[in-house]
DNA sequence: GTTAGCACTCTGGCTTGACGAGTGCTAAAG
DNA sequence: CTTTAGCACTCGTCAAGCCAGAGTGCTAAC
């Protein structure tokens, strides 16, 4: 049914559509792939690519374009991940490797990288609180009424809250209550830390521990709202697809809706390794004329976040692809010595 | 030369235009404004006040639209800042209390709302940490490599490190180091932290002390980047002035530039209050078509960042300035009370 | 199975012309 | 001196019509 030659035809229209955006003709196939045969020959070809539903004619005078089963069949079977040259492989992890301090500065830059490397936009997701357990809990006496809390979570992400005590408390207090909330919760996941677990701990300590327990169950509460860094959101206006403001519009939309973003990606990020979603293979409709790419990224052995391109159905796949899985390779390693 | 009638037929063009985005012309003025006279007079005035380039005809068969100075007039001289109605009023210093945990959350939070209320593109620079004072210094123990630089600034932000150490270190001394760090740092000017005053202190530790210094002064590199939160960015598009693809890739690429952005409304707000940029009076020429409504907001008596909107020239000025007013008090006080 | 030829279809860009909005000027009226 | 009516003129916009170009499917011949 897929012979050698209805291949290499799908393979010159995908890529020829890839490259250039516009339908493409038998004519041009048979001008610029020399196949060694007419188009003619090459038209039925495509009529037949055509009734498999690999191709779709736009309109009846003009030439194929890939549908998305086209765009799956060439992920999954034909696409050769382009090789990343040395040279740009050492500068792209030397660039992530310079910032090894700060967490979220890195993540931003990973996502800068992401969006100048394939021209598309790119979202990373920081590493994940609540797939964090907890390492330790301190509590350091600020003032008489203010007590900061700073929790320290495994693999490496640090959070502080500043909490106000209802009235004064006894600041000799806090380093006993440190050792024994640590001792308590150490190990928990972020996540389990639920209003029950805190309850029970509640009963045992007084207004002090009350309270504080009462910030940490709110800090659960609060990041269910993940951090999520964009860059390049307008290289979709170098796109022809999105010369139609509207469907701009619909994109940036989502783009600007943080939580919705986040949470696509790490829909589409479920299982790890570099994943391809094809138009209506998506979700949500404002991206069903796009194609995302993801991967998750690890802290030693632990997923801890995700990383992804989108861009029009009509993406550079092969770059794409080997760029997205780089960039999670190397957020992974310096993220892992950071954490060392 | 500005008698009454001139005024109010500039206010007529200047309330039509921003209505309607249309050029607006004689005829149009004399049938919705009764000014009491014919369009023939209308026009001598106009005539008159396109003289002193108060207004523009975008080309000879079209009515006028005003000028920037015309604008610079109407917001000066003519414009007042409209009332906002009680229930709104308190409405929106509800959700800006409601979130009183979280600094960063608070001010995402407030830019949302900011654009949400004007439906322009809001922007806000979260609380400055070079503007802050070093109130103390806390160090912690996290394993044999690790330690935990916690640093309290006043007013209100808390940064931490993680730092890795070159070799094994004593933890037992960590205590003391932060208590001297502390006495030593107290009331020293985040931005004044210089190289010179820490390594006139490293001196007097040996290799634990010299890493622990790096590290803050390399978060004090850092800091030139302020966080910024944009709102509402999609909303360009509903103004009729970036139909022009053009235009507005040029205003959605200084949008996605951070610091640019942060810079920008850093400078327009030098001084504290609201303040009223017009076209071609910004600095950058991306945004020579825009006007910006910038305002500080402060905690305690001192100012800590600054809240912006961002909409074409033809901006609603009077409602626009009222509501960037009343958020950057609103943002104040919550903060403020944070911190007491 | 492949190819050449041909009639047919559809899009996109260009031109054209009519229409409407708005102006400036002039001359008359107040 | 100010205001107004009238008029000729200028542009921009929009729809209609037209043409060229690209590409197809089909048929018949190789």
């Amino acid at each position: 049914m897929l012979n050698e030659r209805k291949i290499m035809v799908l393979q010159a229209i995908i890529d020829d559509y890839i490259r250039s955006a516009e339908p493409v003709g038998s004519r041009t196939i048979a001008r610029r792939y020399n196949l060694g045969v007419s188009p003619a020959t090459i038209r039925n070809e495509m009529a037949d690519l055509e009734e498999i539903g690999y191709i779709i004619q736009p309109h009846i005078s003009a030439g194929r374009i890939p549908s998305d089963k086209g765009y799956r069949f060439y992920v999954d079977v034909l696409m050769e991940p382009s090789e990343i040259p040395e040279g740009k492989r050492s500068e792209i992890q030397r660039r992530v490797g310079a910032i090894s301090h700060e967490v979220e500065q890195l993540v931003q830059e990973a996502s800068k990288l992401l969006s100048v490397l394939t021209n598309y936009v790119a979202v990373v997701l920081a590493p994940q609180m609540n797939k964090c357990v907890i390492e330790r809990i301190q509590l350091l006496a600020l003032d008489e009424y203010r007590i900061l809390l700073v929790l320290v979570l495994y693999p490496g992400l640090v959070q502080n809250r500043i909490v106000r005590m209802p009235g004064t408390y006894d600041p000799d207090a806090l380093p006993q209550i440190s050792r024994e909330l640590t001792e308590r919760l150490q190990g928990v996941a972020y996540r389990d830390l639920l209003s029950s677990l805190i309850k029970e701990i509640k009963r045992e300590y007084g207004d002090l521990g009350a309270a504080l327990l009462d910030v940490i169950a709110g800090e659960l509460v609060d990041s269910k709202q993940e951090k999520v860094f964009l860059s390049g959101a307008i290289s979709i206006f170098e796109q022809p697809e999105f010369k139609d403001l509207e469907r701009a519009k619909g994109l940036l939309g989502l783009l600007e809706q943080k939580d919705a973003l986040s949470g696509l990606i790490s829909t589409l990020s479920r299982y790890s390794g570099v994943q391809v979603t094809i138009g209506r293979e998506n979700p949500m409709e404002e991206i069903h004329e796009c194609s995302v790419v993801t991967s998750t990224y690890s802290v030693g052995s632990k997923v801890m976040g995700a990383i992804g391109v989108i861009g029009p159905t009509r993406m550079e796949y092969a770059n794409v692809y080997s760029v997205v899985e780089l960039l999670a390779n190397s957020l992974s390693e310096v993220l892992t010595d950071l954490i060392k």
